[in-house]
DNA sequence: CTGAGGATGTGCT
DNA sequence: GCACATCCTCAGG
């Protein structure tokens, strides 16, 4: 029963699942979708999950695959919105985006972590790790529980193997997100644009540190 | 808890 | 060659 503050009731069985995102919620600045993630679920197969971890790419920024252009490689990151873009990091892993903004745009949301709901003993045997903690709170891990493989590449999260929906019941509330730079690059390392559900257990990093307001205590 | 190093495929400086 | 949008294991404090 994971009480995430700052959340309306956990979907406990009951049908707190709203409808698969549609094409129009990822054809948006990359950065907003990226936040509007937060919350929301993931679903292959009979595994299932809330994303807690997320971080933005876009052509114009150094750190993104599409920043000189469209190759091979990164093709499906300037599909049309809406589509899964899976790549293999370090040889060995695979990281799975969501693509956002207009078509022949490169720009996508890395899906960093997520807070395991459902079908967990499959996430289990697949990572051949027992801890609910340690399954999906990476992007290569996440890919071996859920089995996000090379193939699920340019397929569709609006009606293909992989999908994501909406909680009804509202999104996490601002305060309860926290900015932070990206993980694991080496360039525009300064960029704010890894977001996370401040209060989770199943983040990739304990936590990113967080902004230090003056007068902000509590 | 922290940091170092290895595994490994692909696409480029 | 080398640089990776990573993860695991091991050594040390």
């Amino acid at each position: 029963m994971s009480t995430l503050s700052g959340w309306a009731a956990p979907s406990s069985g009951s049908s707190a699942i709203g409808p698969p995102l549609a094409e129009s919620f990822y054809a948006r600045d990359v950065l907003v979708v990226a936040r509007e993630l937060l919350g929301c679920l993931l679903q292959v197969g009979d595994t299932l999950g809330r994303i807690v971890e997320t971080e933005a790419y876009h052509q114009r920024e150094p750190a993104c695959h599409g920043h000189n252009g469209r190759t091979p490689r990164c093709r499906s990151l300037f599909g049309p919105p809406g589509t899964a873009y899976v790549y293999r990091a370090y040889g060995i892993h695979r990281c799975f985006n969501v693509v956002c903004e207009d078509e022949g745009v490169g720009a996508a949301v890395l899906v960093r972590a997520v807070e395991p709901l459902a079908g967990i003993a499959a996430m289990r045997k697949r990572r051949g790790v027992e801890r609910l903690e340690d399954l999906c709170s990476g992007p290569g891990k996440l890919c071996q529980a859920f089995a996000i493989e090379l193939e699920h590449d340019g397929t569709s999260l609006v009606d293909g193997p992989i999908r994501l929906f909406a909680l009804e019941g509202g999104r996490p509330r601002a305060s309860a997100i926290v900015a932070a730079p990206r993980i694991g690059i080496s360039r525009a390392v300064d960029l704010p644009w890894r977001f996370c559900l401040a209060e989770s257990r199943f983040l990739s990093r304990p936590r990113p540190t967080p902004p230090q307001v003056a007068g902000t205590r509590d």
